[in-house]
DNA sequence: CATTAATTCAATTGATTTATTGAATAGTTA
DNA sequence: TAACTATTCAATAAATCAATTGAATTAATG
């Protein structure tokens, strides 16, 4: 094979991975799978695609190997084929904020809508607060999501169930809500509702995944 | 605007920036531009392009943010617009090697037929090896690139010159060559033609890029 | 073995993407 | 100002991609 053909071969494949991912429902799927595994139904439901249309894309993220399967009754659950997807994904998330002004303009249009305060800590500073014992950690995703991992010392309070865990948190300390990730509104919402009650609250950054990758504190419980 | 509505306008506007990305001759373009800027029908001509669809793929990166440009003279040049979109290249580099068993066939059966070694060695392999004073480290790029930085204590040696400083470079020590990066193959030309003239001669993995963005020490001529 | 539920496949249509060609533009130099 | 050069634009046709629909698989359960 002459140099051509050799160059023409791997940026071919690779720009065959770079398709797979050029797709907004498709980064939707993987920013979701870097929860972990989920069903076809869940992730066209999440999606608000059809299970058709979910499952065709699903098919073609499988052919890049960019996510694997893994039966389990009745169901196959899909997540993401190794940590390495979800680096790519975050270099192309971080090169979306970077340079492109359109995707600062929407996050910070749609939180001035939803609360007044569009401070978020990082997690760097988070450690830091946290070193000091000033705050009190909230994962507001589902149960499920908590317990296949969270962020140490953090407490389950699903976004939906807020309203129940009100009375057990304390008034005086920062409440920090954290939830699966930059474009994951949950986290926007826990602090919207916390600051209506009254309380010190802000969301976290990054989201869960991003938190285990830097090798931050985790916990999670015995499958 | 809803969480569907902001969910579709920050995915759609990312898979705007991997769309860009989502093409052979653009990657190698990335490619080649994490070297510094080049003009249009130099890029052309690495690419094996027409300028007009060069200048059409530039278009493209160019909307996306992914790439700006310089005028000098009647010469526009065009360079990577920061250091993010060398960032995501490599997210995507390493996905395709981690997974795409076809990437990894293609670089193996090329290499093997340019050379027996298939080995090369990584920068934090390297560095140790320079602190013993073990090595003499090639910069098989034209000198051009090497002159916009190359590694510390790194020696000009472009490949279409490499015979006439034969001479110069000592029988006994590890000659470790290195290019523009993983997919470039001067380094492997390089260390199969001085295997050949009885040098002990090895690539490194990676390209000079990749090694300044380490924060590992460089070098470059004042401008 | 038949039923059921979850998932995938196949065919269609409309929308994007790509390489090619030749013409147009915008700066530079004489 | 005219000629020149590097680059971009516009139009085309072939190829690829996406959402929809309904049918076909596949694996577990009665």
């Amino acid at each position: 094979m002459n140099k051509r053909g050799f160059k023409d071969k791997v940026y071919g494949e690779l720009s065959r991975v770079a398709k797979a991912m050029a797709n907004p429902v498709r980064l939707e799927i993987i920013d979701l799978l870097a929860q972990g595994p989920f069903s076809v139904e869940q992730i066209a439901n999440y999606t608000g695609q059809s299970v058709a249309n979910a499952s065709q894309h699903l098919q073609t993220l499988k052919n890049a190997k960019l996510v694997r399967i893994t039966r389990d009754g009745n169901f196959i659950y899909y997540s993401l084929a190794g940590v390495n997807v979800f680096n790519a994904w975050v270099g192309l998330r971080e090169l979306g904020f970077a340079y492109n002004a359109e995707v600062e303009k929407v996050m910070h249009d749609f939180r001035c809508g939803h609360r007044g305060d569009l401070n978020a800590v990082d997690a760097a500073t988070l450690m830091e607060m946290m070193e000091k014992e000033e705050v009190v950690l909230l994962d507001v995703r589902t149960e499920d999501e908590y317990n296949r991992g969270h962020i140490h010392k953090a407490l389950s309070t699903p976004i939906d169930k807020l309203g129940t865990y009100l009375k057990k948190l304390p008034k005086g300390k920062t409440l920090v809500a954290y939830c699966r990730g930059p474009f994951c509104v949950y986290a926007d919402e826990a602090v919207a509702f916390l600051q209506e009650k009254g309380h010190k609250a802000i969301r976290l950054k990054e989201g869960y995944p991003d938190w285990a990758i830097k090798g931050l504190p985790i916990r999670h419980k015995e499958s």
